[in-house]
Order: structure tokens, then sequence, then C-alpha cells
DNA sequence: CAGCATCCGAAGGGATACTG
DNA sequence: CAGTATCCCTTCGGATGCTG
């Protein structure tokens, strides 16, 4: 019955927009995506996956993502060290919004080089 | 029948990448979310309803969305001038997916926010 | 192997002043 | 009003080298 506080990202001070400002990023996307594929992962098999991403742009990334409670770590006390990651209840909660966006520019990334090419050839 | 080539975002020479990079990203998203609301907006408007967005990243913002054919842009010749925009088809099949962030952020913030208090606790 | 530290260039983004 | 142009600071992000 009782509802939320009016949060509202489209408000400055609104804490949720430091929320939005994180998922709604490019790296957080792909590396949830990845995460989402299969289990737990380690960081070298996120780094192959989610190609093209630096060592410290990827470590910087999953910190984030496990301050804000979407992804959890699991490190092994190993020689060589081994290092586990896998979204949280909450992160699993992103799945969805998270590969819709990624679907999103698959499906429609023929229209919108289209339209890049049409923009382009105006000016 | 037929199936697109594969498309894939995670391949860092994907062009489907290029067009991720754009839709996750806050001011898209904000401004996208913005436009979802009602019809056609003034510039101004956006400006306030996008709050704490500055001229010129608003501008940048609205200019990248039109060449990737997510938003129309009419300008009308008059004095002061006037411009309003709005989502074209193509940005409108981004609605769903980007309130969906939107919502995400609202709704979670609060155990967002305590992850993160958890977390900083810690160290 | 996973990561941290460092360096450095590139891109993001705010403030201000100016114009059709 | 809706930009554009400029300045400048901050953040992003890649490369390299080092460590437990």
């Amino acid at each position: 019955m009782s509802r939320q506080p009016d949060f509202n990202v489209l408000t400055a001070t609104c804490p949720s927009r430091t929320s939005l400002a994180r998922i709604a990023n490019k790296w957080t996307a792909m590396v949830v995506i990845a995460l989402s594929a299969g289990d737990r992962m380690r960081f070298g098999d996120l780094r192959t996956t989610v190609d093209g991403i630096s060592g410290k742009v990827l470590t910087e990334t999953l910190r984030d993502l496990e301050r804000d409670g979407l992804v959890a770590r699991h490190a092994y006390a190993e020689i060589p060290p081994r290092v586990e990651y896998e979204l949280t209840a909450l992160g699993r909660t992103l799945e969805t919004p998270l590969q819709a966006l990624g679907h999103w520019a698959e499906e429609h990334i023929t229209e919108v080089l289209a339209a890049r090419e049409e923009y382009d050839a105006r000016r």
C-alpha cells in the first residue's frame, strides 16, 4: 500500500539519477549482458567476452557494480589467483532491461546506419 | 525468414556497438524519457524537464539522436525562434527499454544506496 | 591470474559570451 | 529562443610495468 517517496531520474538532485548514470553506460551494459549468459565468470573470461575492454576499465566497472550490490565477487586464495563474478539477485533484475538495450542495438543497427548516412550526406 | 547477419554488441568491431554506446548513456536515456511523456517538445522545455542538463550537452545529445534517426527536429523560422523535437517511429521503439532503465533506477535506488553504504563501511 | 599504480591523451561536460 | 563558439576543468579510458 505504502508508496515510495517520489524518486525521479529527471530531477538533478534525486539519488536515483546516480543509479541511472551507472546502469545507463555501455560498459555496464556489456558486462551485465556477459554475466547474464552463464553462471559465474572469471575475470579473464569476462575480459575475453567483453571484447576490447581493457583490464583497468573492467576492474573499475566490476568494482562499481559490486559497490551498488549488482555483482558479487568471489576470490579464491590460490596460486595463480582465481576470481569469479556473478550477478546478485538485484543484478539479475537488470538482465532484462539491459539485454533489451543490447538487442535493440543489434536489431536496429541497419536502420541507424542508414539514418547516419543520410544525415551526413545532407551536410 | 531471412535472418540478419550476426550483429553482436560484445564484439569490439561490430557496428551495433556504436549504437549501444549512444543509447546506453544517461543523457540519451533522460532525453528519450522526457520525449516519451508528451508530444513534441521545445528545446527550452526539454532543458527544463531534463533537470540540470546544460545547453551544450542537450544540443549535442539531440544532434546525435537526430543523426541516428531517433529524433526529428522541427525548426520554425520565427522570431524568436521555435524548435520542436519528437521521437521518430524508430525512436519510439526505444521508449520501453529506456523507460525500463529509468524505472529500475527509481524503484531500486533504496537497495542500491544500502549496498553502497555497506560496501563503503567495509573499507 | 587478477589487480593496482602510473602516465597520458581523448572525450565529456560546465560556464560564459555572442548571434540570427 | 535556440543555438554556436570558446575556454577550461574533469572524467574516461588505453598502455605499460609491477606484485601477491
